[in-house]
DNA sequence: TCCAAAACTGGAAGCGCTTCCAGATTTAGA
DNA sequence: TCTAAATCTGGAAGCGCTTCCAGTTTTGGA
């Protein structure tokens, strides 16, 4: 039966003692099982009389330990592959003491934000990179109140080895629950107020001044910035960059404007900026979101880019290519960045000290500079 | 280049030989511990004797069990906010048989393709939805033969409750595989060949036949399409529901090119079309992507949109307010087919029987028709 | 006041695996 | 051939929680 959205009986756990079936949710009485009843797996005890060995013995090979004999070795091996055993991941927690999960944190104060192409590139990249070793990755998307609640308890219940938190804002509650759970975390993109032990990050400073240097190299001298949120280690860093390009160049900034790396926020900068300083003849903005926006309003205001004005931006994550004109932009490689932040978590997993990262940027040149 | 940050000190505790810190990964030796050495969290045990009552007590007052009186109840729940006890999630799975954790599994033979905002948007909805429940998420992106070792690892190991697929491809082995698991599973988006028992799907034939009868009723009379891949169930649901429409208003198709969803492959399968119907005055394509790809074309052949060639596409997912003209679009709420999804599988696992559920579309109007 | 029924309680047996340890077996050196 | 060292082995004790069960206490009706 198929039934239209709306007709659908959303009762999750109605009144009476529903058992709910997962654990905490915390009802009573006897609980409902599962829908689907799985065949029972094999354990290890009855690979070991299979293999007519002891289950420490059996438990060894799986283990590859060492002390086992070639015969043990062998007899386990058949055994475990005439049962088709699988060691089961949850009991073997118990005793490790580790799960085998991490999680990727990503606080958002808005939905919406979490499409932006950016996470979807971290999560390749770090998925990839976890896909070589053991590890599992808990997607943790945290913005509610409640959002946090449940990752605090998944942090204090141990229900996963280790951390990526992607920081965006300034004052994330989220570090401090994190920080008190004493799990390993490596940070993607560096927090506003603190240098983490473990961060890997784009060269966000040195991407500004390579787009503000291309600015400068094409002869302009009248040039403005748009920045992102400057409550944001990304958006100060940009914005570093480009003032330090200016005044090694020996230009005064020729106008600033905030936004918050969206595109209308561009679009508004933009305006402002032409207000303020209508001669300006380049602009670097510190996102492709922002320059598309700065585009639409320079579009508007009848200048036409680059011969008015030159427009950089910055992340190079697809909607790049389809300004009009394309836009110049710095890359960042994202991907690189998620498949960084794993590549050290499980280096930490480990017990080693790596170090932290930052990546290169490059300028990517297309129509707009 | 990639530059070093400094060298962090921080002590650690080295010599032996490296555990590697992940069950299963094999090695011998008495391993270092987490670099990190949480501090122990209480167990039930000491929250049991501080209330002065056994285990078993103690633990129906954390699962709000019937048979508690109410003195018990109080002692607990004391000693519980003293200790700042929290269950531990892995034992508790252990003993529960149930590990609060589900899975949504994408297959993708091209990370970039994940980067599609469709996957955000699903993700999006799914773990608002979670966010109402106790169950976590494990994103789970199989492409390698190894991710899909891994994938069936995981599920045979009982790592997580149950299951979300994204069966994006006609022939997945992926659901193979999962079949064989036994894990309740909730298609999001149907599959090419069979009907699962429990899926969301969007009304991708109903949202063709509302772009179709939208150009018919603008008095288009020659239209074609631009089919997504027809191994993909909503890539022939669309292409189903245009034809539909076209027979109910007495008219031909006219032109047929099927494209990979894919804005290049939109613009080819236009210029084909272009070449043999040079007369239509009407496209629907079945992604904005094609449609995006569409318009290119359209415009590289000096055809204006929608004067000459009315073009609707379908999706609405960002790029249709970016494209020029802005593109007139199916909407498909992805973010609730997440939702409905995650919303369905808490209702499988809680023993419940929900029905499958078919999301409706509506038509957006702008500029491209 | 008494007694059966209802409500509560803690002991104990798991869940399936790892790992310590003491004893048994090999191995190799003399 | 004998013995110390090296290697292997299985028993047993966890990991921290749930849950069955049998015994104990309360309750309430007569």
């Amino acid at each position: 039966m198929v039934v239209t959205i709306g007709t659908i009986d959303r009762r999750l756990r109605q009144d009476g003692p529903t058992r709910g079936g997962r654990p905490g949710v915390g009802q009573e009485g006897p609980g409902i099982k599962m829908a689907v009843s799985p065949r029972r797996q094999p354990t290890l005890d009855e690979v070991a009389e299979r293999a007519g060995v002891s289950r420490s013995a059996a438990s060894r090979v799986i283990n590859n330990a060492p002390h086992v004999s070639r015969a043990t070795r062998n007899a386990v091996e058949k055994a475990i592959k005439e049962l088709g055993y699988q060691p089961n991941r949850t009991a073997r927690a118990l005793a490790t003491q580790q799960t085998g999960i991490v999680t990727l944190v990503v606080p958002h104060d808005n939905p919406e934000l979490f499409a932006d192409p950016f996470f979807a590139q971290v999560i390749v990249g770090v998925s990839a990179m976890l896909e070589e070793t053991e590890l599992h990755l808990l997607l943790c998307l945290a913005s509610s109140h409640r959002g946090r609640a449940r990752l605090t308890n998944l942090l204090r219940t141990r229900g996963v080895d280790g951390i990526m938190l992607m920081a965006l804002h300034g004052d994330e509650p989220l570090t401090d629950i994190i920080d008190r759970s004493g799990l390993p975390t490596v940070h993607v993109g560096r927090p506003l107020h603190f240098e983490p032990q473990w961060f890997v990050d784009s060269d966000n400073v040195g991407g500004a001044r390579l787009a503000t240097e291309h600015l400068v190299r094409l002869g302009r001298t009248r040039i403005a910035t748009i920045t992102g949120q400057l409550a944001t280690e990304a958006g100060k860093a940009r914005y570093r960059g480009y003032r330090e390009a200016m005044i090694i160049a020996g230009l005064a900034p020729h106008g600033t404007a905030e936004g918050d790396f969206t595109e209308n926020s561009g679009a508004e900068a933009m305006r402002a900026l032409l207000d303020s300083h209508p001669d300006l003849d380049a602009v670097f903005a510190a996102s492709d979101n922002l320059a598309a926006g700065a585009l639409r309003a320079l579009a508007e205001a009848g200048r036409s880019v680059p011969a008015d004005v030159a427009v950089v931006g910055f992340d190079d994550l697809g909607i790049a290519e389809r300004t009009d004109p394309p836009l110049t932009t710095v890359h960042q490689s994202v991907q690189d960045l998620g498949k960084e932040a794993a590549r050290m978590l499980v280096a930490v997993l480990a017990g080693q000290q790596p170090s932290s990262i930052i990546l290169p940027t490059r300028l990517v040149r297309r129509g707009s500079a």
